[in-house]
DNA sequence: GTCTATACGCCGATAGAC
DNA sequence: GTCTATCGGCGTATAGAC
């Protein structure tokens, strides 16, 4: 029981920081502390560990989503969260990317089957983003905002962890408030969407 | 020598399509058709044949680079030659994301000593963005722009394979030309940048 | 230059003692 | 529940014939 959630916990972070593929069993055993063979008694299979980590993955997601909501006062201020994490996480950020981002390209260059699963996390950011911009009054266009400031994090994630450039980080986060603020007042010479 | 080009392009699209670590010696020599004995005539280590696939992007992305500079009337024709590439792109990239974000956060999580080297792609667009923006007379600001540009199109890429989402390219792509007009006929009002 | 045969290690997975 | 021992397969890499 208790061992099981110790594997689920450094698995996630091994995928994370050193990708599903090249995380073995000794890897994983080794950070818990247990015995390659006792593994199995918890997992059958290294995709039964992957599905593990995607539920914990989906799991802390809606925490963190739910903890927003009730945190940030406007719907502009819950948006600001989430934005905040490419700056609360940037020390990870620039070793390993986004956690979500680098699963699901490796998953599609392995074909793998729980692809879709660990798309779901990105789809939990996408709706309660979406739900954001309805409450600023976009309903027409929620879903192309959402999916717009997801790719903008994506990005920055991605040039951040190449370069190793926290300062990036900074100046595109510092854009994306602007960017946010600007779709508040809609501006009629404003030509961002 | 013909049969060294013809591992190199296979595997560059192997490791494209299926990740570097993925992809098998035997998966290339059966792509090339030849056994797996002779690719040691041609390559004595597994990271030999990656150093030579980054040599190849490396060269044929100074050969784009300076056809767009030839072909294109304006810098700002020529910075969208580079935003269209989602466009041209865009089957492959809904399967497999970006070829050079995707190989960079691989070896990133590797700890692969080519990091660096797979970097310098994205040295090489860098520059040459941030070489038209000061065309445009925006010295004083051409990198952050170069890397905005950058990180906007990885992240399109990212979301785009992640969601199988071809009319998200699309939209993403209309709103980086609006931006980059944006940026040329600067606005007092724009925040942006 | 290209082939076959093979060494050697690591991986995921199993069996069974404690 | 946890362990040790072990299997079969695939991975990179080598040796040597043609």
């Amino acid at each position: 029981m208790h061992t099981r959630q110790h594997i689920v916990e450094a698995a996630d972070q091994l995928f994370y920081e050193q990708g599903f593929e090249h995380t073995s069993f000794a890897d994983i055993a080794a950070a818990v502390g247990i015995s390659r063979g006792n593994f199995y008694y918890h997992f059958k299979t290294k995709d039964d560990i992957l599905d593990a980590v995607i539920d914990l993955r989906l799991a802390n997601t809606r925490r963190m989503l739910a903890q927003w909501e009730q945190q940030g006062d406007s719907a502009r201020d819950r948006i600001r969260c989430f934005i905040h994490i490419l700056i609360a996480n940037q020390g990870k950020i620039l070793l390993y990317g986004c956690p979500v981002g680098t699963l699901t390209s490796e998953l599609a260059k392995l074909d793998h089957a729980a692809l879709t699963k660990a798309g779901a996390v990105f789809t939990l950011f996408r709706n309660w983003l979406q739900q954001q911009f309805r409450a600023l009054g976009r309903e027409q266009d929620a879903d192309q905002l959402a999916m717009h400031v997801l790719a903008r994090s994506q990005g920055v994630a991605t040039l951040a962890s190449a370069f190793h450039d926290q300062t990036f980080i900074q100046n595109e986060v510092t854009q994306l408030y602007h960017w946010l603020d600007d779709q508040l007042q809609p501006n009629p010479g404003n030509k961002e969407v």
